[in-house]
DNA sequence: GTTAAGATTCCG
DNA sequence: GGAATCTTAACG
């Protein structure tokens, strides 16, 4: 490649805001594979590959938060994709979501596993992932962003998990990706 | 002010 | 199968 070094063909390339700003049902599958980067202080950073994610598309989404309008939690999903939206769950457990898509349009991936651990509540301990990551900017944050290193694996899809809430409509949406 | 329920995990 | 644990949103 002329005019580019070795070094530089194989860099891990960092995702930018045209990333997350398509549809939630194209960035979900393509986050898997993908590498998140995050800040472990003294100029440290620890990578982990996401291994599964789900989409949650929109107001009319029943299972998605902002099916119930905009309020001051939903608030960052109606922002630019980009951003964090993170959450506590049964007041206990930290969920990391990413936003997608244009202004005004809540969505958001949830990331549900990443690499040696399973669970959105058990990977959000193991990163440190708390409530100080709301709205924060994956695009400029120096503490948390990700990365593309050219994986592609194979994708399995599913219902989503945990949404039994939602009407059958919303429910049974396959909107869960993950490794195969 | 009060209350019900939750995009989960762990224990018995 | 059920508890843990606390924020959010709905209701009064």
């Amino acid at each position: 490649m002329r005019g580019r070094s070795r070094i530089e063909m194989n860099e891990a390339k960092k995702l930018s805001d045209e990333f997350f700003c398509r549809d939630v049902l194209s960035v979900a599958p393509d986050l898997v594979g993908k590498i998140i980067v995050i800040s472990s202080g003294d100029n440290t950073w620890k990578r982990f590959m996401i291994t599964e994610t789900e989409a949650y598309r929109g107001e009319e989404d029943e299972a998605c938060h902002a099916n119930k309008g905009r309020t001051p939690r939903t608030e960052v999903m109606y922002m630019q994709g980009g951003r964090i939206y993170v959450y506590l769950v049964y007041g206990i457990y930290w969920m990391l979501n990413f936003v997608t898509s244009v202004r005004d349009d809540p969505q958001a991936v949830l990331i549900r596993s990443i690499e040696g651990f399973n669970g959105p509540g058990r990977l959000t301990r193991a990163l440190g992932i708390d409530k100080s990551f709301y709205g924060e900017d994956l695009i400029t944050s120096r503490r948390i962003w990700v990365e593309d290193e050219g994986f592609r694996p194979v994708l399995g899809k599913s219902k989503r998990i945990g949404i039994d809430y939602a009407g059958s409509v919303w429910r049974n949406k396959p909107w869960r990706y993950f490794i195969i």
